[in-house]
RNA sequence: GCAGGGGUGGCAGAGUUUGGCCAAAUGCGACGGGCUUAGGACCCGUUUCCUUUGUGGAUGCGAGAGUUCAAAUCUCUCCCCCUGCACCA
């Protein structure tokens, strides 16, 4: 086959149809959306696997008879594609290499340099491979984030907002970059790394004698109590500012960070010299201790001073250790103090840290890695099981007092939060990120609790597929709370009430999709004129349309038919994504609905799908294991690539795309391609045994595929369609099957049930079958249940197993030297099958036996029975009672069945084949005859 | 740490809601055989161990304990893995 002329031959006749334009009609509406892609760079399989799944739906539910709309558009909001733009100006040799590899020219890399140019260069690049995979996509709709009609809905979108008091403003940490004094996201830094913001506690010593506080910065505050004595670092620069009127002591480094969070006033610097002179006050004991120089202390972390806590900190316990064996004569002196009990290695131990590092070692020569894994370990275990020794909080577990001493220190000033860079994030400017408190940051409060309301509200009606992830989304929804909205740079909509800022890009993607209703009717319409009356309008039916068409200058026309397109569409939508959006997009989604829409408009269901795998691993630019869209459509064509890559996995299931895999599809296609191209040379004749069988497993799987399709699990369907359809016509050949007319109604049923799957091969099937319509606007098919018949597939499976079992014992009679020639068959006798359905119905073999005695088997049934036969036979099936079970055959449908299948069997076994009936048999393997199970006499 | 999802045979991955037809679908891989000049194509068989004129037994689904006539499936405890944790698409 030559998929890519089949394939530009059906996408032609489907643009030429229009057939996946549509306008609102008397059918049920099914809208279907996918995020939009972020168009920085070329598609992958990731936007293949959520587009593709999407489109699989927008198929399927189209041959459902639903009027479907599957629309998209483009993402180009935000920082991403400036610092694309960015970095290709500075010719950045690893995106330039990366741009190269997906076969962009030199002159276009060029101009790249202005991201506009790079955003539509991408869309194209998006388009096209969309196009070129079949996706039933409304070309006509097609949206960019940037347009000005885009922006003017976005700002009647946070006019409701503001006027439901959802945008707050406040305080905020964000990662910052201070060389280029701007906010810094994961976009913005070496390597992509997400800068991690994490709160510390920065405890004020007061120093004896002096006029100032030392600040040491910690995780514990909990383990105040056990604090021994306070480390600096020897040589370092120490600073004495003024921080909100008190004077406090850090290192200098610290110092210039933590002006970003507050004001600081440098007033002195102070050498480490001089702090390891002092002593100074525990502010929650009162206890005077001590400072040392502490070989561990990171001068640029924190505070750049650390409280000492040996009986529950490795490091400190450590550096203890190393001072004592210089000769540190403080150091010796130095008792720890135990605050915290625990279950586990360090039960009852005087000095838990111990029980955690190895003593020889760290203090010999300390290994950072090591003492750094005690750490964890030690602080993973308190917070689990410890309990508090001392102190307020004594008896509480260490979860708890955590949280009260926390905050208790903050109350009473003796304590303030920190903000810290975790993960040591570094800008592309080469600059450690740091954090920046920004205090006119503006808020969407997902926390508002009126808002929460409806948000559950909202879940509640919503279909989420898989359905296991509604926990996940029910977490996220109470979670969310303050959510920044506005930034100071990037590309995207004013922010209205501050326009120095930009709205930030998830935040204005939360209620696009009801754009896409009306996108191609205000195509002509300028932006200036879509007001806040007219999507008042549109969206919420306020006003009427004459006054605002008056009020816009938009014909009345387009304002009505808005109305109703968005009325019509948003009945039903499904909203795909992949799983990285729930907590941000997904959910946001959700409440913005629930806030802006009536309820009749909110979302009906949400998918979410997994992510593309590469030989098992991730697909990643690091591995080098990404496969272009392009490249891969181009190798193994948009059928097999979709197949692989939507259907190899269930809905959330991690998919699997190689080549080995690949091939494996493409030669099942050519398979059911082969036989549909030769049914010529099948006739039309009476229908066999195995042809009603053909029909069961036909209708069974159309069963099968649509219950799958309906929930998405692609892979069961894919399955079914498929790799079992391959099977069974196998089977059939095999088992002498040849009418014409089933192959031709199977083959014809299962076209179309590719059509979601494999568009292009599956038109290509159906006309192949004889037909001349387009599937892509064919009804899916109904399952005949007339022709479902368990009792058929039952005997054709006893055929199956009787030939496995009749080849173990050839086997065995040809290893004892004898060359057989001939197989008996002996049905069992029709008690037995009475017998074995008694004992399938509640397993009691007591009951069964009282039956026989008792002689209320003779009155059930109308034939008679041995009583000694039966009971043996009853106490044979005791033996293994769990797997009985009920069987529709009797022994003259047995031996029909057997006898018809005389020619296949012997073929399979190579031998002569005779069947005959339990009663006058005389053979020695009658007796080990049951229901399914006829004995094997091998001649 | 918090929240969520998981741990099944060489691998991938069903089965868990509704306990018993589950030594566990299906696919891949490996091995043996057939077909062939040859084969990555196709067909047959094997792929936990034992037993063997078959439809039998033992062990077994992260670890341990429990409920039950019966557990991959239910309950409890523990261990491990993955994802997200915010202004960033």
């Amino acid at each position: 086959m030559d998929y890519e002329e089949i394939e530009s031959k059906w996408q032609a006749a489907w643009e030429d149809e229009a057939v996946f334009e549509p306008i609102p009609d008397q059918r049920q509406s099914y809208m279907v959306s996918s995020a939009f892609p972020y168009v920085n760079g070329p598609p992958h399989m990731g936007h293949v696997r959520t587009y593709g799944t999407a489109d699989v739906l927008a198929r399927y539910k189209r041959m459902r008879g639903f009027n479907v709309l599957f629309p998209m558009g483009y993402h180009v909001t935000g920082t991403p594609i400036l610092a694309q733009s960015k970095r290709i100006k500075n010719k950045d040799p690893l995106l330039i290499k990366d741009l190269k590899k997906f076969g962009i020219s030199d002159e276009d890399i060029g101009k790249m340099e202005d991201p506009l140019y790079l955003a539509s260069y991408f869309i194209e690049a998006f388009r096209k491979a969309f196009r070129d995979l079949g996706l039933s996509i409304d070309w006509s709709r097609q949206l960019v984030s940037i347009d000005p009609k885009f922006s003017k809905f976005i700002e009647w979108q946070f006019s409701i907002l503001s006027e439901n008091g959802l945008l707050t403003k406040g305080k905020h940490p964000v990662g910052w970059c201070p060389n280029e004094n701007n906010a810094i996201g994961m976009h913005d830094t070496k390597g992509d790394i997400e800068p991690e913001i994490e709160e510390m506690l920065g405890i004020k010593f007061r120093a004896e004698n002096e006029d100032y506080n030392i600040v040491c910065a910690t995780y514990r505050p909990e383990t105040l109590y056990g604090v021994t004595n306070i480390f600096v670092k020897n040589g370092a620069q120490y600073v004495i500012c003024e921080v909100n009127g008190e004077r406090l002591c850090l290192s200098s480094m610290a110092a210039d960070k933590l002006a970003y969070q507050t004001k600081v006033k440098v007033i002195t610097e102070i050498d480490s010299a001089e702090l390891l002179n002092k002593r100074y006050i525990n502010p929650k004991t009162g206890t005077s201790i001590p400072a040392l120089p502490g070989f561990f202390v990171d001068e640029a972390f924190g505070t750049g001073i650390v409280m000492s806590v040996p009986a529950h900190a490795p490091f400190d316990y450590t550096a203890l250790l190393e001072l004592k064996k210089s000769g540190y004569d403080a150091a010796s002196k130095i008792t720890p103090i135990k605050v915290i009990e625990l279950e586990g290695a360090a039960k009852g131990k005087d000095i838990p840290s111990v029980a955690y590092i190895d003593v020889e070692t760290t203090a010999g020569d300390p290994n950072m890695a090591a003492i750094e894994e005690a750490t964890k370990n030690q602080y993973r275990e308190e917070l689990r099981s410890g309990t508090m020794l001392v102190g307020d909080y004594k008896g509480l577990r260490v979860k708890d007092a955590r949280d009260r001493v926390w905050k208790d220190l903050i109350a009473s000033n003796d304590a303030a939060s920190i903000y810290v860079i975790a993960n040591s994030a570094i800008c592309r400017c080469s600059f450690s990120v740091v954090v920046k408190v920004v205090d006119d940051q503006w808020f969407l409060n997902y926390g508002d609790e009126k808002w929460k309301v409806k948000a559950r509200e909202a879940l509640k009606n919503v279909r989420i597929l898989p359905e296991k992830l509604r926990p996940t989304f029910e977490g996220a929804l109470e979670w969310i709370n303050l959510r920044a909205v506005a930034r100071s740079q990037g590309l995207g909509t004013v922010f209205p009430l501050d326009n120095t800022k930009i709205i930030e890009s998830l935040s204005d993607s939360t209620i696009y999709m009801s754009l896409y209703t009306i996108w191609n009717l205000i195509s002509e319409i300028e932006s200036d004129k879509l007001t806040h009356e007219f999507f008042d309008y549109v969206y919420l039916g306020k006003g009427d349309a004459e006054a605002v068409s008056k009020a816009t200058g938009i014909p009345y026309e387009t304002i009505k038919r808005s109305r109703e397109s968005f009325d019509y569409w948003y009945a039903f939508t499904s909203r795909h994504s992949g799983a990285e959006l729930i907590f941000n997009h997904l959910i946001m989604y959700l409440f913005n609905h629930a806030v802006i829409f009536d309820e009749k408009y909110w979302p009906k269901q949400i998918a979410i799908n997994g992510t593309v795998l590469s030989e098992g691993e991730k697909m990643s630019k690091s591995l080098g294991n990404t496969v272009d869209v392009k490249e891969a459509v181009g190798k193994h064509g948009a059928d097999v690539t979709r197949f692989m890559v939507v259907c190899s996995a269930d809905l959330f299931g991690d998919s699997e795309y190689n080549n080995d895999a690949a091939k494996g599809v493409k030669e099942r296609f050519d398979y059911l391609d082969s036989i549909a191209g030769n049914l010529s040379l099948y006739a039309t004749s009476e229908l066999k045994h195995i042809d009603y069988w053909m029909y069961s497993k036909l209708n069974r799987k159309i069963i099968t595929v649509t219950e799958a399709t309906e929930k998405l699990e692609l892979r069961t369907a894919s399955t079914a369609v498929l790799y079992d359809a391959v099977i069974e016509l196998k089977r059939y050949f095999l088992r002498g099957g040849n009418n014409q007319v089933v192959i031709t109604e199977y083959l014809s049923a299962l076209s179309l049930l590719l059509g979601p799957l494999t568009p292009h091969f599956s038109e290509e099937l159906w006309h192949k079958t004889g037909n001349s319509t387009l599937v892509a606007r064919e009804k899916w098919p109904a399952a005949n249940q007339s022709m479902l018949s368990s009792k058929i597939e039952m005997e054709e499976e006893i055929i199956e197993s009787l030939i496995d079992d009749s080849k173990h014992v050839l086997d065995l009679v040809r290893r004892k030297g004898t060359e057989p020639k001939e197989i008996k068959y002996i049905i069992a006798s029709e008690y037995k099958y009475i017998l074995n359905n008694e004992l399938a119905k509640d397993r009691n073999v007591k009951r069964v036996m009282e039956m026989i005695k008792s002689g209320e088997l003779e009155n059930s049934y109308p034939i008679k029975f041995d009583i000694q036969k039966c009971m043996e036979f009853t106490s044979a099936m005791a033996k293994h009672i769990n797997t009985v079970k009920s069987v529709e055959t009797n022994p003259a449908d047995e031996f029909d069945v057997l006898n018809d299948a005389k020619e296949y069997i012997g073929k399979e076994t190579g031998c002569k084949i005779t069947v005959e009936h339990e009663e006058g048999s005389g053979s020695s393997k009658a007796s080990a005859s049951t229901a399914l199970k006829p004995g094997i006499e091998v001649i």
